[in-house]
DNA sequence: ATTACTAAAAGACGAGTAA
DNA sequence: TTTACTCGTCTTTTAGTAA
């Protein structure tokens, strides 16, 4: 990816193009990078062509948006410098009350192509099922802090012509007396619309019974990011 | 500065070339950037001419540093990246004994200089001198977090044939049931040289008699980083 | 194997112009 | 005013070569 283009695509998110269309003229991102017109124009155009923003060209400028693409390079840098800077690990404390899920957790969680994954790179064998929580505004804005980090990988595979996205984990503590010691991991898989007031745990055990949990609990976690 | 530039400060940044000189050759650094033997070549030989480098050629490759301007330009990304991505304010918890220190905040706090910017960024016109805490190695760990954020700028200044230098401020406050409702301010001036271990807090109120404290006595924080 | 040149090729830039 | 061309110029890259 050209340093340029990267460098270009930055500007724009700074201006505030990963939330919203922003609208703005060659002219205007000419001094944004400090250029000529002509290399704003042609460094957006350039932009559209790599499928980083999205483009609507109108009389006096153009409304422009980074695309999930976009946000994603970007990401990366981010990613690079998170690894240069970050000295120790922080930890961001989420609470949310328990709710059931779709059950879906159970089935991917014993998908041997995830499992094997949580294995080697979490250190325990999931338990078939996650713990949701759904999150309270503010816990909702901390989670979103998990969006920028990298947190360990889980990559998607192909099975059964089907094919398995995947994702990201955060190893986690829950902050209960009974949950002492008990290895557990929050998961967020890296699907486009992913809900963000959900948050799903998983944990070499059935936490909802080993916690003594019901349906609408306050659960408190640690999550390492 | 070069948008191609900042690109193989970074990469060798991730290379190590922060903490200690790490060797390598043009060709592996080729590899590392993705160029040819001589462009990588050229672009240490500008890094270095640049001053963000520093270098020293031995028979079979070299040995590179970042210099304190080289870090200083890769934070600067990194502040950009941090205004894109970072949603909420994030705060950590650092712990530390109160030591005395040498009487310079005394000095620094009531300079005008210093003084007005206090009061129109921070909020308060601090009381004359700092309340130094020496930090546990864990709080150390977190202190450096401080180094790669931003903060509240503090310029430096020229006056009667002396400049005083700049530095950052983040806002804090103290785990005191006293403390309630009290500003305080964490410093960091960006002298080359500035101790790890140790944490200055300003305040509008003479901390050291509000709190009841005595040298030795051990003071909580949350920072806002 | 290195680093560091030179010279040719490739690419990026910005002035001018049309729509 | 815009965007989006062309075209000459300037910059960057790479191949080749020397030390």
């Amino acid at each position: 990816m050209g340093e340029g283009i990267i460098f270009s695509l930055r500007k724009l998110a700074l201006l505030g193009a990963i939330e919203q269309p922003i609208k703005l003229s060659s002219g205007h991102f000419a001094e944004a990078i400090k250029s000529s017109v002509q290399t704003a124009a042609r460094r957006l155009q350039e932009l559209e062509r790599k499928g980083l923003v999205h483009r609507r060209i109108i009389a006096d400028g153009q409304w422009i948006t980074l695309t999930e693409k976009g946000v994603e390079e970007l990401k990366k840098e981010c990613y690079e410098y998170q690894a240069i800077f970050s000295t120790a690990n922080i930890e961001v404390e989420i609470t949310g009350r328990l709710i059931t899920g779709l059950g879906e957790g159970k089935y991917y969680t014993t998908l041997e192509g995830y499992k094997k994954q949580f294995e080697t790179k979490l250190g325990f064998t999931p338990f078939p099922g996650t713990l949701n929580l759904h999150l309270d505004s503010h816990s909702i804005a901390v989670r979103k802090k998990l969006n920028w980090r990298r947190g360990i990988k889980i990559e998607g595979f192909e099975s059964e012509n089907r094919t398995f996205g995947g994702g990201r984990c955060f190893s986690c503590k829950i902050l209960n007396p009974k949950a002492e010691g008990i290895k557990s991991a929050v998961i967020i898989p890296e699907r486009t619309h992913y809900p963000e007031d959900v948050l799903e745990i998983i944990s070499p055990v059935y936490l909802r019974c080993e916690l003594n949990l019901e349906e609408g609990d306050e659960v408190r976690t640690k999550v390492k990011i």
